[in-house]
DNA sequence: GATGAATGAGGATTCATTCAT
DNA sequence: GATGAATGAATCCTCATTCAT
């Protein structure tokens, strides 16, 4: 049986090569210097391909930024709707699973993480984008749980869900720049715990 | 009784004045156009000097961006000081207290407020030390309220700041950029929820 | 037999032909307008390139100079050695055939010449690095002559060899300048007598 | 008796006070960091006075300079004048006289000797004046001992005028930046002794 | 498709000079 | 006369992008 998929010959498989190495080391470098301070030749450099090859594979330098960011978008919408569709015992048990779900994000793509999550990017329509689809998500969230008296009513749920996705975000960009500051479990379990029932003792 | 205190005449007053119009057309520029965005040419228009004047003022751009975010990280920790140094009723109360003074901060200086939490800022070292001292007084007054069993001991203390200053930052961040999403006192009322009791119902 | 030896393609040939280029034009024009008139811009628009391109090849403006200064030294150097190798019938016409070397090196580069010789460029690291050549080079072919009669052995030959430096960059940087103030021969043989005898009648 | 010469008042004595900080500032800023690099506030500050006080007494940076300059010709020209009327009992002493002299100008105003025989100054009009006035004092000398029979008459008398600046001016200046590495009066001796025998044995 | 030398507009900073006090 | 803060044209240098090979 003939299938319609595209069978990349190995020309095509060298140009998509080519472009992974350099969404990867954009990625990289992104991250590490910030966007503003990021030179094309620095990606190009540590892909390991000439200049002129990033500007074969993108039109400039904001459009790989955009591809990079969008991708990092999929992958996260994808985990999240992930979370959403299995049933979970508790909300408690959700939520847990929601932040450990972040949390792995983060460290497996601590790059991203820390590109996503900049106020640089922030400004920026897919910033834009990202935070009002975490944030969405939240109050969606939210709205439903406070529907069933999972959560409780008496707050501003467009804040509420402004204040988780500040909690998270804070709390993995800057555990993700030192993770020797505290264990992997301890910051799961201290962001599920705020989350869900504050400060106040139990 | 002579005084050794220093007494301004009209051109130090002069010079003085120039100095605080840089700062504040820095504060407003920086916060509108971002750190990497903004040209001393764009500060020194808005402030209504010559490019000259302001490094005649300051070393650098890098050197006037310091020196507004040490004066805003100055104004916020005398307030948070005095907080503390008021007596309150409850922890409830003296939490909200303390939301109220942020927010109160952010609707005064909305630009500081931008400037002060953007990542851009933030991967700076003075941004680095404005988060540190946000979340180490946060930090501080949970230790605290543990001891004294106010707060409970179930969480880390350092990754619960982490928490408390990410949901605050991004919500001021957030409402200071469009304040018609929510009116002031929901937020404060959130805040101070959530902070407290999480999203649990009551 | 298959030699190691660099083969330069034609990418390669071009980068150095630019090369070549600037360091002529930046010989052209530091002569011409001094070290501190000279602006990037000036070097390689006399270069027939862009001004970054300037910046591709070399550092800053500087290096440039260090760059051309080198070259001329080791030209310069490479001269002198040939004539000491070189078996000489009397004293007297070793100091001919060295006079009438530098005096075609200065017809050949003027330009080269006048920035060799400029205090401007004299008052810099290189500057004193040449001077402290030319004038050990000229100590030692003294200490030599004293050691075997050939020069007298009253003066002291540091001071001496600044003396002959002193003649010979004033003299080639003056007579550069314009040509037509004496025939070359006449200044060959002045040099070269007022060095072996001074003015006193013969 | 009334004399028409001008009896300055205590402001006018203070005028001029001034003025003669400003020129010996200028002389030392300008000899230590070069034409180009001295910035009218190095100097201000050099002579302890505000910045628009130097433009009070001076049209510019160059008119400064050039007053500077001036003077120092003034006085250069004034003694080799006085050692043209000395009577001398040979062209040795004659001449050993003038190298003396020039040498003890050079220790007592070694900032003066730097700036008169930098290149800098050298490409500047009165830098050729410099040049032009030493050089035909040295040609008159030359043609006067030549026409007697104290000189040599096979040399030309410009270029071997040209020659003794050189050998005179650099040995200076190279000895002011280090007196150190010659006593002065093997300074002396040296450049007396090539300049009359050259280094030919005697 | 890949290369990397070349481009030049644009940004940060300096500094000679002025002028209100 | 003295002051020194203010000026802004001029300078050095960077870096996103192109294009001939």
């Amino acid at each position: 049986m003939r299938t319609t998929e595209h069978r990349p010959n190995a020309r095509e498989r060298s140009r998509m090569e080519t472009r992974r190495l350099l969404l990867e080391a954009g990625a990289r470098v992104f991250a590490e210097k910030g966007m503003a301070r990021t030179r094309p030749a620095d990606i190009s450099r540590a892909a390991g391909v000439a200049v002129g090859t990033l500007y074969l594979h993108f039109h400039d330098k904001e459009v790989l930024l955009r591809e990079i960011l969008f991708r990092a978008l999929a992958e996260l919408r994808a985990r999240l709707h992930r979370i959403l569709e299995t049933p979970h015992a508790s909300v408690a048990e959700a939520v847990r699973h929601q932040v450990e779900t972040m949390v792995c994000l983060a460290e497996e793509h601590p790059a991203l993480c820390r590109i996503l999550f900049s106020t640089e990017v922030a400004s920026t329509a897919i910033g834009t984008e990202v935070l009002n689809l975490l944030a969405g998500m939240q109050e969606e969230g939210l709205r439903a749980g406070m529907a069933e008296g999972y959560f409780r009513s008496d707050v501003d749920p467009a804040v509420a869900a402004q204040t988780l996705v500040g909690m998270q975000m804070h709390v993995l960009s800057w555990w993700t720049r030192d993770p020797s500051v505290a264990p992997r479990e301890v910051v799961i379990d201290t962001l599920t715990k705020v989350r869900l029932s504050g400060l106040h003792p139990a």
